[in-house]
DNA sequence: TATTTGCATTGTAAACAATACAAATTTATA
DNA sequence: TATAAATTTGTATTGTTTACAATGCAAATA
């Protein structure tokens, strides 16, 4: 039910469902990797060889603007995104690269901005360091 | 007293002085604004003519690689650059674009990464959403 | 005072991400 | 089926950022 799941999503959202725009959708949903446009583009046009990269800008973007995704702008380099909308952190590594899922730490309900001067809308947060794996290499 | 201030930043962050280099960190330290390499280059031009972009890129990512500012990638057009590196949060307007200062919320301290898989080196919380005075103009 | 050394700066070229836009295609609706 | 609306495509363009080679400059050394 590979495209089921990828559908019900869409219509959730009030997304107009196209080929496209579920292929993308179950992309972001079966890979948990934060990818980037390029990453999707690339991915998907193996079995849409029609696939444009502009479609991908516009869909990932219409995707958040819906709540349906979520951007993320940690990598200063390209933006990435994340099909996981619930409320959660991350973590970047920053000798791999890699983006990782944090839990949010138990006290973050009552984080609101202490100002009232502001409607709040989103919040991010997340954290750079060094992972695990990367503090295990020897070589700095 | 204006750039001795600067020096005294340089300085207490390992970072060889010289005069774009000064200057460049007295700009962060009087303009709380956020600037992004472009306002710095343009601004700064006036008094240093030779002044190139790619010496304010470079410099600006000295201070971030050393600790002397704060890199922030929270509008996706644009990096932008803080002065400021004592604990603070951020809140953008999605309507004007502002980036503002925000205090951390109390609870903030306990707020580390559960999972203890990770060394983290920079933590990083902003909201988005509508400012006060956005929020007050009639017009969507 | 010359020479050397090394870092900082400059400026151009290139890479790359992202957007604009118009044509083509698909989908929905009458 | 015809028509309108929405979506996709592909190219051209913009703009940001980096790479890199050349130059400048200042402190250290001879």
């Amino acid at each position: 039910m590979t495209d089921r799941n990828a559908l019900d999503t869409l219509q959730r959202y009030g997304i107009h469902p196209s080929v496209q725009r579920i292929a993308i959708m179950d992309y972001l949903l079966k890979h948990c990797t934060h990818p980037t446009v390029d990453e999707v583009y690339v991915a998907l046009g193996k079995d849409i060889p029609t696939l444009s990269k502009t479609t991908v800008y516009n869909t990932l973007r219409l995707f958040a603007e819906h709540g349906a995704a979520q951007m993320l702008t940690i990598d200063e380099k390209k933006v990435c995104f994340d099909g996981v909308v619930t409320s959660h952190a991350h973590f970047m590594c920053k000798r791999c690269g890699r983006l990782m899922d944090v839990q949010l730490p138990g006290c973050f309900q009552e984080c609101q901005p202490a100002e009232a001067d502001f409607i709040v809308e989103e919040t991010h947060l997340y954290y750079k360091g060094v992972c695990k794996s990367c503090a295990h290499k020897v070589n700095a």
